[in-house]
DNA sequence: TTTACTGCAAACATTTTGCAGATGT
DNA sequence: ACATCTGCAAAATGTTTGCAGTAAA
């Protein structure tokens, strides 16, 4: 993560590492708030401004992505920059599974010949309840 | 739309059948924005707060869709509240061109059963240029 | 040393809410 | 008549920005 960072000519600083930590440690899904609360306890402590725009650097690498997750918008999910993928996310805990190319992409250029559209990208998200939750707690609508 | 609205048991004002006609006459997608600019004009016209209680209603019946619009987020689409379905989205004009399903519920059952997940929900949708727009000034990145 | 980065606090954009009065049923 | 709906303006969110100081290269 922090090669990729610096690959791309950003400056290492002491905040972006402990972004990339807070970050790389989470297996679920997080929003940019929950992120700004943990950012003030890390050392060094990172502001909220900073939080932002390190989001917004991390997701122009795909180190991040944006998913539009039910109920909440604006959630992100740690990503594997190199490889087309998708996100499947827990509803219940938010736990985040990335999900290999499954045949989309033959649906979506089948799409562009159909409708004449020229299609640039895709998004396909998928939501439900992990293997975990399903046994824990299986209360809850 | 108002027959919707009538049997869901909401009161059929002037505004919100304003906001029906509004909504109805747009091939294109919009955001809340683009509707509280419109509606001022509109006879009756319609306040923000009321645009964004509509955009709830319908949403919650299935009339409008929120997509993720690339470099913009929360834009809406009409939607065929009956039928399962994705959306494509022009990104230069913001046409929406509402796609039925094309196999995406095989590869959710797939996924599933290799993850474990059980997946209640999914988003599909796509973005690009569509047919017209690519005649039209192919010019512009 | 030079330019990028950071924090702060203020600015912004967007959506929600409380309330008094208007309106549909 | 009664409950729902509406507008307004204020408040709550969520995100961005200007600026002066700080740190990486």
């Amino acid at each position: 993560m922090l090669k990729t960072l610096d690959r791309a000519g950003y400056h290492l600083t002491g905040q972006r590492r402990a972004m990339a930590e807070l970050i790389a440690s989470r297996s679920d899904s997080f929003t940019a708030d929950d992120l700004v609360a943990e950012a003030a306890e890390a050392r060094p402590p990172i502001g909220r401004a900073t939080v932002f725009r390190s989001l917004e650097i991390f997701e122009s690498l795909g180190l991040v992505e944006r998913v539009h997750v039910v109920r909440s918008d604006h959630a992100y999910v740690v990503c594997d920059p190199a490889r087309h993928h998708h996100h499947l996310v827990c509803e219940r805990c938010g736990r985040n599974t990335e999900i290999r190319d499954v045949g989309i992409a033959a649906i979506a250029r089948d799409l562009a010949d159909k409708t004449g559209y020229r299609v640039n990208s895709h998004r396909f998200e998928l939501f439900g309840i992990c293997p975990d939750c399903q046994t824990t707690s299986p209360n809850n609508s």
